[in-house]
RNA sequence: UCCCCGAUAGCUCAACGGUAGAGCGGCUGACUGUUAAUCAGUAGGUUCCAGGUUCGAAUCCUGGUCGGGGAGCCA
């Protein structure tokens, strides 16, 4: 009769001296004549078992040796503290169970191209690397909601399956929906939680977006995960300093409960250690000032003029310049979608900023103030071409109790590669979707 | 969309105009402390596709397909 599994690796210390059945895959074997190493991977955690010819039935040995690279199986024996085994200890194999018997496996444990994982994705997700890095992942998406959470915002998810586009920037995915004509899948959902945020004063949602850019970089995916909070009666000001907190309280939680995952990849903690409010703020003004000052440091970067938009090597080079996550504010109103609030001592520039990442990850949040008075709205809306009759809605907001509000959007996979400390985007989440790959 | 690069055994690669190879993995055997074990043996190929140049093409040329790196766009 098959046992269940009795006791997890991550907690098999509790367990020492004691008899537990594991079941698992195999993630690694060594035969050494009359004895067999199986390394069994759970979920939680990797554990060396050691099958001694003489100690167990003829056919648990057979077993045994017969196991390959990702078979399933269940194992009993008893626990034991060995300082050779690695993790310090090991299981004393009495009965190995096959579950199922896999044949060779593709992955195997040695330097493989990306195309080759990426076409196994499915399979990739149960190395130790991509395992450890799923697992931030997980433990940043959790932190992010519990912390706003806990700070009095309501989940608010927006549509996916929109009439028009939000920002009439980007382009959109389009599919046909029943005989109401075209829909798009939702690029921000920023305009609906702004509807939320008047219902519950302080919103998020958080969910799947979609850009249609042909990109084609390490910082892009088409679809990905962005996390939204919206706040009524916030200034641009009440915005910085809610970001600054959110940022640094997800990396300190990963930090606390995600080491031994940062440490599977080999990140370098000591930047985010630092990653602790206040982060440093400049203006666009300043960062042309500094780029036109230092912008051979960085290869690509050149001097802008006023009201160019920053380019990544614009962006790298400002972040290599401080030690934690920096704020860039105030860019050319132009340059930025229609809703942002004009500063009111210099209405060219917009209240807003985006929140660069240190070590060259790029921009991990837009955010801005938002207009919250009617007749400038409209005549944003106008002056950018778009159809007025589509943001009736929106501008509802406006009529009806408007106040100022800010809000802004974290890239989930973005923030992911920072705090990982990976270097491409595509491993951050289980299955990228880009701009040449879709399979698996 | 633009610029650059690549495709040879299951995987990672070599062969650069003259008989298509190695390491790893697989399979068979040996081994009581391995942990990307070691040792011996063994199987495994439409050199991405189509056309061209040549006595002869994995190799050179043209076109295509698939993919990688970067830019722009943005989170």
């Amino acid at each position: 009769m098959p046992l269940p599994p009795s006791a997890s690796i991550a907690a098999i210390s509790r367990h020492s001296g004691q008899a537990v059945t594991l079941a698992g895959w195999i993630a690694g074997k060594t035969e050494k004549g009359k004895l067999v190493f199986l390394r069994l991977r759970d979920g939680s955690g990797l554990i060396q078992c050691v099958v001694f010819r003489k100690n167990v039935a003829e056919e648990t040995f057979t077993a045994a040796q017969s196991l390959t690279l990702e078979s399933s199986c269940r194992i009993s024996g008893v626990v034991r503290a060995d300082e050779r085994a690695p993790g310090g200890f090991e299981i004393d194999v009495s009965n190995v169970e096959i579950v199922q018997l896999a044949p060779e496996y593709p992955i195997q444990p040695k330097e493989h191209g990306v195309e080759f994982l990426m076409e196994h994705r499915h399979l990739w997700v149960r190395s130790a690397k991509q395992h450890a890095l799923l697992r931030i992942r997980a433990e940043i998406t959790a932190a992010a909601q519990e912390w706003l959470n806990d700070q009095g915002f309501v989940r608010f998810d927006s549509p996916i399956l929109t009439p028009c586009a939000a920002e009439g920037t980007s382009n959109l995915f389009a599919t046909q929906y029943f005989d109401l004509g075209s829909a798009y899948l939702g690029q921000t959902g920023q305009l609906y939680v702004e509807a939320g945020m008047m219902s519950f004063g302080k919103v998020y949602c958080f969910g799947p977006t979609f850009r249609a850019e042909k990109s084609k970089t390490r910082r892009h995916l088409t679809e990905f995960w962005m996390i939204e909070p919206e706040m009524a009666f916030a200034t641009h000001e009440d915005n910085l300093v809610l970001q600054e907190q959110f940022v640094s309280a997800i990396v300190q939680r990963v930090l606390e409960r995600r080491a031994a995952d940062l440490a599977t990849l080999e990140r370098d903690t000591a930047t985010l250690e630092r990653c602790l409010p206040p982060f440093p703020r400049i203006t666009y003004d300043d960062a042309l000032d500094l780029i036109a000052r230092h912008h051979a440091e960085v290869e690509g970067c050149t001097p802008l003029p006023w009201g160019e938009d920053l380019g990544a090597p614009h962006e790298t080079l400002i972040a290599s310049r401080f030690d934690r996550p920096v704020f860039v504010e105030r860019f050319p109103s132009a340059i930025k979608a229609f809703y942002m609030e004009p500063d009111p001592q210099r209405p060219d520039v917009a209240l807003c900023a985006d929140l660069l990442a240190p070590e060259g990850y790029g921009e991990i949040i837009g955010g801005s103030q938002r207009i919250h008075d009617v007749a400038l709205l409209e005549r944003r809306i106008r002056a950018y071409g778009l159809n007025l009759d589509d943001y009736q809605w929106y501008l509802d907001l406006r009529r009806y109790g408007s106040v100022p509000h800010s809000g802004f959007g974290m890239g989930i996979e973005r923030a992911t590669a920072w705090i990982a400390g990976t270097h491409h985007i595509r491993e951050t989440i289980p299955f990228p979707r880009m701009l040449y790959r879709m399979y698996p």
